[in-house]
DNA sequence: ACGCTGAGTAGGAACTTCCAACTCAGTGGT
DNA sequence: ACCACTGAGTTGGAAGTTCCTACTCAGCGT
């Protein structure tokens, strides 16, 4: 998204994300890194049939983002070469992942079920993302009201 | 994103959603509808400074998708128009806005403070995305785990 | 009849994405 | 030393999108 974020949107933490995340491939590539642990080029470029010059210039603005984090590897007799793997900050969209599958789970059903199962890493129980207050006690969506903040800005 | 659901991805529920929701402004549009309510073609043009034709365009797509309700309104002395308001599944993206700009106030902070602020429409009490189990508790996220489900198909 | 307003269409330039073929560097085999 | 192989890209041109500006079109009030 060149000048997504433009004079009035960018205090918007949404359009600043959407600038990087918002680009075609880019929360695919997330989700593969996250979902199915990929950090290589080819591997990426298998699973999700992408070009290989649109996922070079992804993979390159995920680094930039701080999403990904461009590391040499060496496998056994091989030279060695770069793979890409999520930073704190890449593992930090498991949310985002998370509520997008959640409604496309709902709102635009597969027939074959939940793309993903989130669960308790000790227990194994399914879990789910809600909104809690301050004491981590759900709350219901539709009790939930939005209203902007300090760093939304746009023309009104 | 005009066929990023291949054979392959079909059946993953992220893929399906990116399809209305990964296209330049689409977010940017519900972002507009759920955070300041606005509904009019008008309103989207100015607020968000997108190109007419573009915007005819994913105002279709989000009516097509179930997101938008495209419907006619009359404002007294004046002709009959239409205007676009949020479904139910429109309305169920908020957890997706939430995330998305949560992730943003940490990690592409704009200095100005959080975009959106999440309360208790009831106590006025700030609220957050979390993931909770079955009982409605919270767990933190490095706890939670997530693992590919049914609806997951991508080669490998 | 005339201008105003909101919701769009039209035309062409600029930019992105797609596709297939090609490069490039090190490694292992001979 | 030479050759084939492999992963990570580049390159060039066609196809598809987005951008920008100007224009249309329908009904209302005057």
């Amino acid at each position: 998204m060149p000048q997504i974020t433009d004079a009035t949107t960018e205090r918007c933490s949404i359009a600043r994300s959407l600038e990087v995340l918002g680009h075609k491939w880019s929360l695919l590539i997330v989700r593969e890194a996250t979902l199915r642990g990929r950090s290589r080029f080819a591997d990426f470029r298998a699973a999700l049939g992408i070009a290989p010059d649109v996922l070079t210039d992804r993979l390159t603005r995920l680094v930039d983002a701080g999403i990904l984090d461009r590391r040499p590897y060496r496998e056994a007799g091989e030279r060695e070469r770069v793979e890409y793997v999520l930073t704190e900050a890449g593992r930090a969209l498991l949310p985002v992942l998370g509520a997008i599958s959640a409604w496309g789970d709902v709102h635009r059903p597969s027939g074959f079920g939940p793309a993903a199962l989130y669960t308790d890493r000790r227990t194994g129980e399914p879990v789910r993302l809600a909104f809690v207050d301050a004491d981590g006690r759900e709350l219901p969506a539709d009790e939930v009201e939005v209203v902007a903040g300090p760093g939304f800005l746009s023309g009104d």
